[in-house]
DNA sequence: CGCGTCTTCGACGTGCTCGTCGGTGCAGGC
DNA sequence: GCCTGCACCGACGAGCACGTCGAAGACGCG
């Protein structure tokens, strides 16, 4: 459940994986000089602990027409029932990712939408979601990264202290 | 550049794919009954229109180590030079995200962290970029959706919206 | 030392996926 | 009416990536 243990080799593998998805065990075997069949055994091991799961492939927002990010920031009433209300939050359309705030009893929310319509049609469905008292939602004027693969954002020193 | 002429066949092509990011040629021509080389017809435009950029394997963040989740709101000084700083931001390690929101002068960044000490380190960083006048670091304390996919984020008919 | 487990290795075959190709039909332009 | 371009189809073959297996080395533990 928590982290696995991972040696040096292991984040060589997890790095090429991460930086190149596309690459195979023959290839991978050839990059780092061990075995295929090591690299084999090791990725299976990866799958079975859950620390990969699957592969996604990389659509791009702005070609398909979801050319405006919104950050909204979400106050609910007080009470119980957090996770009810994070619940729908995340089910609305359009919801990337939705965080519970530490000490703010606030939720942020990440959504990818077409334009001022739909811009609308999403504040309203944030309004209308039972539970939520205020909200303020921000335009992303620009995106400077938007990075999907995970290690790549390190550098060295820090993933080396990643290895336990 | 801007958006592509996409039919509805694409959007079930570009649907499976999200989905189940491991279905192969022959797989997807079975479940949407259309020829083998027309699916492949169509993805190779996809990946020549950049529509489709690779294949990343998800890798589990809390598996690996990094169980905190920070953002932080970030303001600079008055001025041209926004884009240096945006840049200069991006590159920090461990920063997945960066936004810059329209009207407020303000940068968002999500990053994710390892523990304490790395968050530390993290707001030192933020704090030492030149131009940076101004920052508030806030903590995830749960994680509702964060969801690498992106058309399994949107009801149907949002998705029939993007249709040209 | 001796046992068991984990890890690595190289070899192997085979199933399968990719990508190509030739041909067809449709639509639009001139 | 013809030509060109686009979308689609079905068949095909070559390559190869995957996954298995048996054996051997490394390591820990009693």
């Amino acid at each position: 459940m928590a982290d696995v243990n991972l040696d040096e080799k292991d984040f060589e593998i997890l790095r090429w994986l991460d930086r190149e998805g596309d690459v195979d065990v023959d290839e991978l075997s050839e990059k780092l000089g061990i075995s295929p069949s090591t690299v084999y055994y090791r990725m299976e091991k990866y799958r079975e602990q859950g620390i990969i799961d699957g592969k996604v492939p990389q659509l791009d927002q702005k070609k398909l027409g979801l050319n405006l990010t919104a950050i909204s920031e979400i106050k609910s009433e007080y009470g119980p029932g957090y996770d009810e209300i994070g619940e729908r939050l995340s089910n609305l359309s359009g919801v990337q990712t939705a965080y519970f705030m530490l000490g703010e009893k606030s939720f942020i929310l990440i959504a990818h939408l077409r334009d001022h319509d739909h811009l609308q049609k999403f504040v309203d469905d944030i309004i209308h979601t039972e539970g939520v008292s205020h909200s303020a939602t921000h335009i992303v004027l620009k995106t400077f990264k938007d990075e999907p693969r995970l290690l790549v954002n390190y550098e060295d020193e820090d993933l080396e202290a990643l290895r336990s």
